[in-house]
This record gives C-alpha cells, structure tokens and sequence, in this order.
DNA sequence: TACCAGGTAAAAA
DNA sequence: TTTTTACATGGT
C-alpha cells in the first residue's frame, strides 16, 4: 500500500482541522478514530485515501496512505499528495490571520483556543458549487443527506476488502444524471436543473469553473459567478470559499453567519446581512476565515469566554 | 401541525 | 419595476 508523509507549516492541529468531518458516512468521507478517511477522484480512478497525524501541533506531521496501489493510474502518488494537501491547506499560513484577529478580544480568545485550525477546501471548486446549491434555504442537516444520497446515487465508486467507498460525482456523471435521480435524493426539480446545466457547461466548455482562480479579487469572481442559473450571492460566495479559498469571501446573507455574530458579539440579538457585512470589516481580508472560526467553534461547543 | 432552515428564479402584480 | 410564490427535507 503506498504512502508518504506530508509536513504542514505549523501550527497546524490536524484532530482539530478533520473533527469537522466526524460523523460523516464511512463510506463517503469520515473522521473516527483519529483517522481522516475519504474516496476520491484521482484523474478518473477512485482511490481511497486516509490520513493520520504522527506530529503536534507545532511540529506537524501526517501519514498518508492510498488504496488501491496507484502504480498503474493515471495519477500517481504525487498528484494525490497535492489534492490531499490543498484540501487541508497544509502549506498555509495562518499566523498573519492570528495577528490580524489581536485587535478583537473575542476573536482574539477564539483563534487562541482553536490554535493550528485551518480551513478545508474542497477537492475541487465542481464540489464546492455543487454542495452550495444543495444547500440553498434548507437547514444543512437536511442538506447534508440530501449531498449524500447524491454521492451514492451517482458517484463511482470502489471496493476494499467487501467494503464499498463513493467519490464524489463528476461534471461527466451529473451531466446525465436523471431528474427522477436528482429527486430520488430529494433535490428539488429545480437544483436537479441547476446542477445539470452547469455539469453541461463544463462539459461542453462555456463554462470553466478553474478560471476563477486567476481572478484578481473576490468581488470580481462574484459578479461572474452569479452569471449561472441558480447562483446568487449567497451561493457564489460560499463557493468561493470554500471551493477557491479566498478568505475575505464572507457569506453575510448566510443565516447561520449571522447567528454566530448575534450569539458571540450581540447577547443573541439578530443582525442584518447589511450591518453583517459591515461588521465584518473589521476582520479585513481575512472575514471569511473569521467566519470559519465561528462557526467551527458553535459546532464543536468551544466556549469563548 | 405549523414553521423555519446557510436561497433562487420565475410568475404575478 | 417590485412583490409574491414554489420548491423539498429535517428538526422543533
């Protein structure tokens, strides 16, 4: 079984970076035991991956092991190497984040408690606008159920020792994915669209969603991206961070945003996207990581005071 | 049972 | 042009 290890730029706390994936299904993608385990798309092959922490956080180091041998793929251990290692942003630095975050006291607590976080990104930014949509006005339990019935409706898959894996569908595969399909998993007609169209498109060409990385700032990948069917604001910024990890992309319209800033700065008390957006301000070119914060530290019950 | 939940496009007014 | 409405699931 081949593996290598990967070094992150410290701090860097792995447990704490995956426990997001904790409670995942273990045969998409999951995090139990200490152990990150997920099947993807290596250039067409599914492949499954794990990945392990045998450092700390300020000497950071993690194993990481493919099945099946990837000799004969079309990608070798290399190119897994780099998707796992963009997926984690184990090369970023997250210190002029923890600097930036000083000036705010309650930020300030935060980033000390959950030092060594950092954000994930998906594998590819397909997924990312893909999930998105998903998870438009519906709570994200719902969605995320909806997201995994997906993946195992569509996506191609593999099988270990009796045990079977799903990767996460392709352009190609929702290209021609059934309607009755997408409902099956509970989409709505419409998203089923939305989702085809867009498979189409990057099928066909029209549309490359890789081309955003070259944009040269947030606002300008937003007023193209809401350009497709079934992407506003709120979906393209999402998007973008999540798929692009562009950190100042702050989803003020996202509910669950504002609640963070209502609970930990405003005693509970709601606030607007507007008066979101110009609160986030403060955090500059780095509010979405901010965001992420927050919302990692309501998810994992970490106090702030 | 209603109603809300990390919205959006299309129809109606 | 602005305002309503349809959509689907899961939790309360």
């Amino acid at each position: 079984m081949p593996f290598t290890y990967l070094y992150p730029r410290p701090p860097y706390d792995f447990s704490l970076s995956a426990a997001i994936f904790a409670g995942g299904d273990p045969q998409i993608r999951t995090f139990e035991r200490d152990i990150f385990r997920q099947a993807l798309d290596a250039g067409g092959d599914p492949v499954l991956v794990e990945v392990f922490s045998e450092g700390s956080v300020d000497r950071p180091k993690l194993c990481l092991s493919v099945r099946p041998d990837t000799a004969f793929s079309k990608w070798g251990l290399k190119d897994i190497q780099n998707l796992v290692s963009s997926v984690f942003n184990i090369s970023e630095d997250i210190t002029p984040f923890y600097k930036a975050m000083e000036k705010d006291r309650l930020m300030a607590v935060l980033t000390h408690r959950m030092r060594g976080l950092k954000a994930p990104t998906t594998p590819t930014v397909f997924e990312a606008l893909v999930d998105s949509v998903i998870e438009q006005q519906i709570s994200l339990k719902a969605a995320h159920s909806i997201e995994n019935r997906l993946i195992r409706a569509a996506g191609n898959s593999l099988t270990l020792d009796g045990d079977t894996f799903y990767c996460y569908p392709t352009p190609e595969i929702l290209a021609k994915t059934a309607d009755s399909t997408f409902r099956s998993c509970g989409l709505t007609r419409r998203k089923g669209e939305y989702i085809r169209d867009i498979s189409q498109q990057i099928l066909s060409g029209t549309l490359d969603l890789d081309l955003f990385r070259g944009y040269p700032d947030t606002e300008s990948i937003i007023s193209d991206m809401v350009k497709i069917r079934g992407v506003g604001r709120w979906t393209a910024e999402l998007t973008i961070l999540r798929g692009l990890h562009r950190v100042d992309a702050f989803p003020a319209d996202d509910v669950g945003v504002r609640r963070f800033i209502a609970q930990v700065y405003r005693k509970g008390e709601k606030i607007s996207p507007d008066e979101a957006r110009v609160f986030a301000e403060q955090w500059g070119a780095w509010k979405g990581y901010a965001a992420y914060y927050l919302e990692v530290a309501e998810l994992l019950g970490i106090s702030r005071s």
